[in-house]
Formats: structure tokens, sequence, C-alpha cells
RNA sequence: GGGCAGGUACCAAAGUGGCCAAAUGGGGCGGGCUGUAAACCCGCUGCGGAAACGCUUCGGAGGUUCGAAUCCUUCCCUGCCCA
């Protein structure tokens, strides 16, 4: 066997959990090196999450691996499966989707993964393409293939049965459609999250039942949101999205603990695990300040997304406003206008901040200027009845709590 | 179709005639500490008011009462059980 074949595998098995089954996955790797057939890799993707958040670029990045090594790569956008909702992990059934509002998602996430995977060699396909063609006489001989017992050995349906949670009939019917496409698409391997595995693994029996050969399931873990606990998650609000601003991204990276941030590494870099516990191991004797890793995963991060130069940019601005708390260089965007209506309406900092500047009433401007957290060109602000006078001194710096600012100069024209 | 349980603030959840702008926890916000953090500590978290205090809120609409989140009527909604 020749040695690219280990390569291969040896670069394909990082960072994933299960590897099912791996000599399986050697037999074929080493048949599409002699053919010279590259292997069709198959991941579905949900369309419910229009935003791609960190915690899929897991998924992604070993998509690209496999890219990188010459294979085909299948961007499966669940169009058809959509209109079931995956009820994997869920206590509830899923609302179902409008076919109009799958097609926009799939639109939003074209648009954002070829920030990580490579445009020309990615295949995007769509399940209704065979799916939506099936006749009810296909769909249940298709049905007939598979036993009610084992579609319910996954726990979260038995645990809906036994709490008297509803499951309808179209929901376990779920992993059946799914194994069906990569029956339609021949797959080799399929990725997904370790939360897929029960899906994965039924389409390695569809397979064998449509006498093809069963597709070798690969596992990526889930990505822990920034909280370190739950999995990162849109609606969870714990999610870093790979459209959010440079800038932002460098903020909540800053924001995790250092735990968390060894697994980043680990899981969304290409940093060798041999360097991320060496550095473990220095942080923890003092020799490495663990904050300067932190804005090394940040920056790294920030650089597939938006490239080095905004990386290094958006650390210079961190710094700048947290390190040193100095007023953000682009405090221009969050500049308010001073209309001479304003500058006679306005005559006490607690109007202009309910006023100006977001701050959502009185009470409440009030209470951040009695908890200190309220500067005005530089000085604290202790007395809620301090007057200010626009008219004569239109430009001022407003900052409220540690990191909102605010520019206040006269309005032009 | 029948029975039962329930709808309280951003969320969860107490409260069952006045002491309730409403316990507690989470979240959020402000401050402290720090490595920027996390953890931890303190404070705040309906609106107006410097404050005293006033005003608007407990699914909707009516009503009883000096007084209602709490009692009554009715409507809407959710969940479970039986058929």
């Amino acid at each position: 066997m020749s040695k690219a074949v280990e390569e291969q595998l040896a670069y394909l098995r990082k960072g994933c959990v299960e590897l099912i089954q791996e000599d399986e996955l050697r037999t074929k790797i080493a048949r599409s090196l002699r053919d010279k057939k590259p292997l069709t890799v198959k991941v579905g993707f949900d369309p419910t999450a229009p935003d791609i958040h960190l915690g899929h670029t897991v998924l992604l990045r070993k998509m690209k691996h496999f890219q990188d090594l010459g294979h085909d790569v299948i961007f499966l956008i669940g169009d058809f499966t959509g209109l079931i909702g995956d009820p994997s992990g869920r206590s509830a059934t899923r609302p179902a989707m409008t076919h109009d509002e799958i097609l926009k998602n799939a639109e939003t996430y074209k648009a954002q993964i070829y920030k990580i995977l490579s445009r020309e060699k990615t295949i995007i396909d769509f399940n209704s393409r065979w799916l939506g063609k099936l006749t009810s006489f296909e769909i249940i001989h298709l049905t007939a293939k598979y036993t009610v017992a084992r579609l319910l050995e996954r726990d979260d349906f038995t645990k809906r049965l036994k709490e008297g949670i509803p499951v309808s009939v179209h929901e376990i019917l779920y992993p059946l459609m799914q194994a069906y496409d990569s029956v339609a698409l021949r797959a080799d391997v399929e990725l997904g999250g370790t939360d897929q595995k029960f899906n994965l693994l039924v389409g390695r029996d569809i397979q064998r039942e449509f006498q093809q050969e069963p597709q070798v399931v690969m596992t990526t873990p889930l990505l822990e949101g920034l909280d370190g606990v739950e999995k990162m998650s849109k609606s969870l609000d714990n999610y870093v999205g790979i459209t959010d601003p440079a800038k932002e991204i460098f903020g909540k990276i800053m924001s995790i603990s250092d735990p968390l941030m060894y697994r980043y590494y680990e899981l969304l870099t290409d940093v060798p695990m041999s360097q991320v516990e060496a550095w473990k191991r220095e942080a923890n004797e003092g020799k490495v300040n663990p904050r300067d890793l932190k804005a090394g995963l940040a920056k790294s991060i920030i650089s597939d997304f938006w490239g080095k130069k905004e990386a290094g940019e958006a650390a210079e601005e961190f710094d700048r406003v947290h390190r040193h708390r100095k007023v953000p260089a682009d405090i221009d965007q969050n500049v308010i206008e001073i209309s001479v209506e304003d500058a006679i309406k306005i005559t006490e900092i607690v109007t202009l901040l309910v006023e100006k500047a977001k701050v959502s009433s009185r009470g409440e401007a009030k209470r951040l200027i009695q908890q200190g957290g309220v500067h005005l060109d530089g000085q604290r602000v202790d007395d809620i009845g301090l007057k200010v006078d626009l008219a004569k001194q239109p430009d001022h710096i407003i900052k409220i709590g540690k990191r909102k600012f605010y520019k206040t100069e006269k309005k032009k024209g």
C-alpha cells in the first residue's frame, strides 16, 4: 500500500471523534488513488440556520481537508428534508419551513461557505432533486427496508415517547430520507457532527439494502459556545458568526475562558496539537501570557474570514480600547449630530443620553450615572442633574460603560 | 366530544384580597478584581421624580370590593389524559 494512503488517513483523522470504519476508508482511498477517481464525500446541511458560525466551521474545515486531497465534496442542502425538520436532539417536533424560506436560506449559505471551502471544488446539491421525485410507491418501498424498532433505538424518540411528548410519523422517516440521499449520491463518505451519528449510520444500512458499498461515517465534535458549556448556537446567543465584523470576532474570542481557548485552537486552527499542549504548559508555568495566546487565536480565526490585514487591525483596535482604555479609532461611526433645535431642547446630560445615545429611559440613564458608568470628555459624571450647553459647546466624547463611545458634534449644513 | 392542569416582568418560577412594581434563579447592565478575560465580589434591572411619592403592569374584556396578580363572569391561547 502506498504511503500516500496512510498520509491521507492521518490528515483526515485529525479532529474527528469517530471514524467508522477506518479500514473501509483505507480501502476506499487506496482504490481512489489506483483508479485516479476521487471519493464522493457527502455533507448534509439543514437549511434552518442561514448564518454560519464557528461551530459549523469545524465541519467545513474537515470538508476542506478532503478537498485538499483532491476528493469531491458535495455540500448537500436539505431543502426537502428541511420540510420535515431533523428530530436529532429535539424534544419537540420542529416547525415546518416553507419552501421559499428554505431556498432563501440556501442562498445565504452559499454566500458564506466559500470563506472556507474552495469555490471551484465545491459541488452544491439539493436533495429535493431526488427526494421530491419519489413516488409514494417508492417511499413505501424504502420504508420497508428498515424496522420501527431500529428507528426508535435513538433515545430522543424513546425519551419523547416515554414522557408522552408527541412524535409524528414524518419525523421517524427523517433518517430514512437522509439515508436515501447517500444512495442517490453513491456517497463514499458522509461527514457530520456527533449528533448526526444515528442518521449517518442508517445511511450505511440503507446503502447496503440498495446493493451499494456502505459509506464511511466520520463525526466531528460539536463546538462549545462562548460560554464554554452549551454547544454553540445562534438561539443561545453564544456564537461567533463568520460574517461578524472582524473587531467583533476579536472581542468575542477575547472573552472566552482559558480552557475554551485551547479547545478552539484544536478545532478551529491548523496549529498542531503538540504546539497547543506546549503552550498550555508554558502558560501554567507563567512563561507565556495566555492573553497573547488568545489574541493569536482571535487573529488566526479572523484571518480565515477577513484576511491577515483585518486581523491585525482588529487586534490593534482591541488593545487601544480595552487594554489602554482609549477612545476607539472608529468613533466616527458613532457620531451624534446636534442640530440647532437639539441644542435648545437638550439641556441636561440625562436627556442627551436618552435622546441621542440609545439609553432606554431616563431612569436607566440616571442609574448608569449613579453607578459611575458614564464619562463625559474623560470625566466621570456623578451628578444626575448635570447640565450641558450644546449651543456653546457641541463637541463631546461620551462613554457609557466600558465600551460604548459616542461623539457629539454640530450638525453640518 | 369529555376530563384535568395552566397562561405572572427578557426567560424560568413564587405569590392566591391590602405589607406586591411583585420573592428567588438565570439573563442583561454598571462597578471592582484581572491578563481583555473566565471565575469571584458588590450594586442595578417597569415609567416619571433629586427625593417624598405618583403612574402603568400579572393572557384579553367586563364585574364584585374602600381595595384585585389574587374572587366572579366571559372570551382567547397552551399542555396532558380519556374517547
